[in-house]
DNA sequence: CACTAGGTAGACAGGTTTGTCTACCTAGTG
DNA sequence: CACTAGGTAGACAAACCTGTCTACCTAGTG
């Protein structure tokens, strides 16, 4: 394996798990078993290559997407499915990509990568649902992060994968002036649910 | 003005604007016009100080709280009202505790304080909904910070109001249980009790 | 007045960080 | 064989950072 893919894997880790700024050269290095100047020669900074690690997670992402999406089909579930996936093995630190905006709220080249993969999302949440619906599933699929990563409890994920079913099932109807129908939405939120194991 | 309390709103505008590991105590030191004694004769130590910004801003915002209740009513659109009044001013650099906590993520004491928020926010919400319902407003509350920092248009704000009235609107009692929420809720929220240490 | 609580100014120690640089090595290829 | 691309090892500079310390000052109070 190259020393860039050794760095690039252990660095991935460390920034996820330890943060950003708390995870230094030198401990990626040792860590990866490399000498700093194969960084140093493979990356031009220490922004750029926490730029490439979001680019890798995206490029996974959206591999992972796509065989999620031959398989179970285009859902709205799917991007819930995929990260319940993460969510249920072991520690969760939340999202990577704002994680990492937040550690380095300067960087133009982190900007553009967690644009990048907003997009991706946006983007297949558009392919599910009318173009109202998708900054509400936006806002669902921020907070399933959020939420995951603060309360101890787990289900959050469930829950907003629910949740974002039923906004993608009820949408013809407007929100405001909607059924009152609490029909509608026992049997959207009440119902359905084919996995969770 | 005493030296802690120019420390405390210096550091509170630095903390949240550039971030915490970005603001250096000499930083803090020379915007408040104070010594770096008068620093760390008030505050044990920097990590000290971030969670006391952090339990100020939670004092604020549930004063805010209590403030908009009174005035409008205990509604689940409230939060989100105290919200958008800061997000439409100027910058919008996302939820200063979940940053907080990004950022130092090691930190016992800030991850006290973030969840003592929490804790407050969940008990609002239980105010205006059945307990069903409190996870998924969560799930909408936190995500409506990160849309409304990542994305230029801060019409997410409007989008989660809504969605969260929605929500509290589908579920206006338990069936089975047939308590308009309000009403119990006002007891729940109602009987603060001050802190216990 | 004298005392004290709280403030100022800034040097300094000890640590960490990124990024550069020199010197050397090794496997593969023409 | 000779050359080269890519790797190792680690010293080093320069710039941070937090927290401590000495020395001095000042307003208010008994």
């Amino acid at each position: 394996m190259s020393a860039k893919q050794k760095i690039l894997d252990t660095a991935a880790k460390l920034f996820y798990e330890r943060g950003v700024n708390s995870t230094g050269i030198d401990l990626i290095i040792a860590q990866a078993n490399v000498a700093k100047a194969s960084l140093y020669n493979n990356f031009e900074s220490k922004e750029h290559l926490v730029a490439k690690y979001l680019e890798m997670l995206r490029l996974k992402f959206e591999e992972r997407l796509a065989t999620a999406v031959s398989v179970r089909g285009r859902t709205v579930a799917v991007p819930f499915d995929l990260l319940e996936e993460i969510v249920v093995e072991g520690e969760f630190f939340g999202c990577p990509f704002t994680n990492a905006l937040t550690e380095l709220p300067d960087s133009k080249l982190v900007k553009a990568e967690v644009t990048r993969y907003r997009d991706v999302v946006m983007n297949y949440f558009a392919g599910v649902a009318t173009t109202e619906v998708v900054p509400q599933l936006m806002l669902v699929y921020d907070g399933v992060f959020t939420s995951c990563k603060l309360d101890p409890d787990r289900t959050s994920v469930v829950v907003a994968r629910r949740l974002a079913q039923s906004l993608v099932d009820r949408f013809p109807s407007d929100p405001l002036h909607a059924t009152r129908g609490s029909v509608a939405c026992t049997a959207v939120v009440g119902s359905h649910e084919t996995h969770s194991s």
